[in-house]
DNA sequence: ATTGTCTTGTCAAACAATGACAAAATTACA
DNA sequence: TGTAATTTTGTCATTGTTTGACAAGACAAT
């Protein structure tokens, strides 16, 4: 279980809206999507859009917390996890300021 | 070019070593050494140690910045990039305050 | 017991990454 | 300039990973 994942379930319960449905709406079948909704298969970016707006929520929110989704994964399993994501957050702010 | 490729063909220029003799240590050929300091290709976390090894240059600082470029090939497309950082170092700090 | 919903296991197809090779380009220097 | 060493580029088969489909099982409601 993750952020992304819970947090779609919790979208779709909220919405008394069956899997089938979401399912219809990415075109793919119930067992996919309950895979997302147990942070078993990551969505991809397409899909979050799609969710987006399915559930009718804010596309920039739901993408961002997708991709964070991935950046924990990319670095949950290494000491250096935080260092890195300081030095990632630093090259991103250069960037922009060059911008 | 990335902050990492750079760094380790600066770490080779300063050593005055060749790739060949990098591409040894790697067991690969040169066109691949090559490819790694201009980021055209990424190194595998096992190449980053045997690097840290043959350079001489603590490994958790090379770590560190492999993954930090990782991180920031994953977020760099993305207008939540900042965003999505900051909730992934969030989740990591929870994680080692309930450890 | 039947129906609808969700979950699990498995697998082939799609996709991406790696590392090898050959050949071209560049550099060093005799 | 010639040539030897080094680095770079293009290409490609192999390998590894991810995706989405299917079938079958579990669970819940009635």
């Amino acid at each position: 279980m993750s952020q992304f994942s819970e947090h779609i379930r919790n979208l779709r319960e909220e919405r008394k809206i069956r899997q089938r449905e979401v399912a219809a709406c990415l075109k793919a079948d119930t067992a996919f999507v309950s895979k997302l909704e147990k942070g078993e298969r990551q969505a991809r970016r397409e899909q979050v859009l799609l969710l987006a707006e399915l559930f009718n929520v804010d596309k920039e929110e739901l993408l961002s917390l997708w991709l964070s989704e991935k950046v924990y994964d990319l670095v949950k399993d290494e000491e250096v996890a935080l260092k890195s994501l300081k030095t990632a957050v630093k090259k991103i702010d250069n960037n922009k300021k060059s911008r």
